[in-house]
DNA sequence: GTTATTATGGAACAATTGATTTAGAATGTT
DNA sequence: AACATTCTAAATCAATTGTTCCATAATAAC
């Protein structure tokens, strides 16, 4: 009955994604945006609505992509410290090798203190990495991978701290090797 | 010779501070700010400079604030495990009281990244503060207040990333009790 | 093929952005 | 008091902001 939308939605958010992820809400104009999904505002209001609303769809994309990296280490059947340690990697070469830092980080800090919506997708976000490591310590303390008398759940928030401290280390010092001595240490103080 | 500048400069940047502070660098416009200020765009520019300028004076201002707040504990002649408490407590107030975050951290990832006058200045900062705990760390040790073989500058690292990871949980939980109940089980830890 | 409906492209919107200009007011020096 | 100097205020600058309008192109249903 009518013309069908032309681009690929799922792309177009993506490109977004981007722009919003290297240069915060504020920073990223709707040119910028509309140039990167390669669509005309018309579309964008049309089909997505205004900026906030393309935003929230970001972060959302955004922390989608964390959640399905968090349900790939459940399934992969390595050990808890396996995971961990792979996990830790994985943040060490984001922290040190992305050319812009987290974007939920970014995002909590710029926009989510007066935007509810935000902080809702990323506080979802925060809580369910802190089930996941904390789900991998229980089981690590538990079969005995990590031998401590701390509760997991404190851990957890360690992890989760440390995490974000990297980043801003690495915003300031942009010393690869520092964050790779920390998460050794990190790794070698949970491990003995 | 000449006219004689009619505003007070310290109090106009400590305005403009506030500003930047609730709304960042980009959030901030100029309007926004030289109403703070009480001053005139002109008199803006004709003193201090551009918008870029003034952040950098503002940002400075902020930081120079906390190294007088770490040169008074200093000079307190408490212990070294007396002052990391109130340290500790002042930081958790800080977080849970201040209606904004901290700004050091949100001009870090807001701009410092791709602004090396800003960075140069954080990261100063930051390596302050980091010689301070350091030293409040070793001391401690050293005199028995705190028992533990870790190296004192990668407990630094750790207090460090904690303060910052404080600052995010608050923003997404708003959770006053658990930033108290993390400090509790980290001081207990320290001085256990 | 006609028609009804919706998406698109380009231009334009008012508002706001950071910044400047210009005229005049205020100062210290002589 | 006269002067040179420099600060302040108001208006305004061009550029950019987020957003909308309108004409046209494209589609699906009949």
């Amino acid at each position: 009955m009518a013309r069908s939308v032309e681009f690929d939605e799922e792309l177009a958010i993506r490109a977004a994604m981007e722009v919003f992820w290297e240069k915060g809400y504020k920073g990223a104009s709707l040119r910028d945006l509309t140039d990167a999904m390669k669509i005309n505002p018309s579309s964008l209001y049309n089909t997505i609505g205004d900026k906030h609303a393309l935003f929230l769809r970001c972060v959302q994309r955004y922390t989608d992509d964390r959640t399905t990296y968090i349900a790939s280490h459940r399934a992969s059947g390595r050990s808890p410290v396996e995971t961990l340690k792979i996990f830790i990697d994985d943040a060490v070469t984001n922290i040190t090798t992305n050319a812009h830092s987290c974007m939920a980080i970014k995002a909590a800090f710029e926009v989510a203190a007066d935007d509810i919506r935000v902080q809702a997708i990323l506080k979802e976000d925060n809580d369910a990495m802190y089930r996941f490591l904390c789900s991998l310590l229980t089981l690590a303390i538990k079969n005995g991978e990590i031998k401590t008398e701390e509760d997991p759940k404190l851990l957890t928030d360690y992890l989760i701290s440390i995490y974000i401290g990297w980043h801003e280390s690495f915003i300031l010092d942009r010393d690869a090797t520092k964050i790779k001595r920390m998460a050794r240490f990190l790794l070698r103080q949970l491990t003995r």
